[in-house]
DNA sequence: TTTAGGG
DNA sequence: CCCTAAA
């Protein structure tokens, strides 16, 4: 909270050796910066905010040259909060904003959560055409898209792949009919929930899920994944971890637990 | 290395 | 702004 925050800040403030040179002490944000980093979003959108930093159209890279990718991605988050909620920062920085500017920041805001990226993994033939992804179709308000370059879908290799519940759910069920089989053969399984899904992909989710939970609950993110499913996912690998590394059946797995 | 969120 | 899990 604040007082972990401020703790952090004297702390960070009383250090003599921070290094060879940024102090990094709280420096305010300028109009024309604002104005830069908006313009970024509304060139690659959210996130990109590496991009955006290098984005020389508009010199938007020439204004946000002293701020690094994780100030924008900060910033972003700040106007956007700023400009959802304009009473809770009434007498601050929200005042300075140009309202103009905040409403540019809600329709940014509002342009869909951006398209899903076109997962292209392995050389299997993954098809995945994706026919009914469809939670909310509504691309007609994609005004500004037109000036957004194809940057996103082409250059989509990494970064976010957001697993739902739904699809998390699948997996587990996936391994525990397959009994320790390999991830190829689950993938086979036909679950409509995995899709999407290379066995990559599987083998990869399978094994945060597993880091998930293993950590101290503690020590997890939000409460995304149900305590219930990690539990089932620990109880998985116990079963039949150990035959899926050895490339068995484990027919007598079953009998021995 | 870069991004997302909590601190 | 910093810290750090995830990818």
């Amino acid at each position: 909270m604040y007082t972990a925050a401020s703790a952090a800040a004297a702390k960070r403030r009383m250090l003599p050796s921070r290094g060879g040179g940024r102090q990094k002490v709280h420096r305010p944000w300028t109009l024309p910066e604002v104005e830069a980093l908006v313009t970024g979003v509304g060139h690659y959108g959210r996130g990109q905010w590496a991009d955006i930093k290098s984005l020389e159209q508009d010199g938007v890279a020439a204004a946000l040259e002293s701020r690094s990718a994780v100030d924008l991605k900060d910033k972003w988050r700040n106007l956007l909060r700023i400009a959802m909620l304009p009473v809770l920062y009434k007498r601050r920085e929200a005042t300075e904003m140009p309202p103009a500017l905040l409403a540019r920041v809600r329709e940014l805001a509002a342009q869909k959560g951006e398209n899903a990226e076109g997962r292209t993994r392995g050389g299997g033939g993954g098809r995945e055409s994706s026919p009914g992804r469809g939670m909310d179709d509504d691309d007609a308000t994609n005004a500004s898209e037109a000036s957004m370059p194809a940057s996103k879908g082409a250059r989509r290799s990494k970064h976010h792949s957001p697993w739902t519940l739904t699809e998390s759910k699948a997996l587990v069920d996936g391994v525990e009919s397959c009994a320790g089989c390999r991830w190829t053969v689950i993938k086979k399984l036909g679950l409509e929930s995995l899709e999407r899904r290379t066995a990559m992909d599987l083998k990869d989710k399978w094994r945060n899920l597993l880091q998930l939970a293993s950590l101290p609950q503690q020590s997890r993110r939000k409460a995304e994944t149900p305590p219930e499913l990690l539990q089932r996912v620990l109880w998985l690998e116990a079963k039949y971890g150990t035959a899926r590394r050895k490339g068995r059946k484990s027919a007598d797995k079953e009998s021995a637990k």
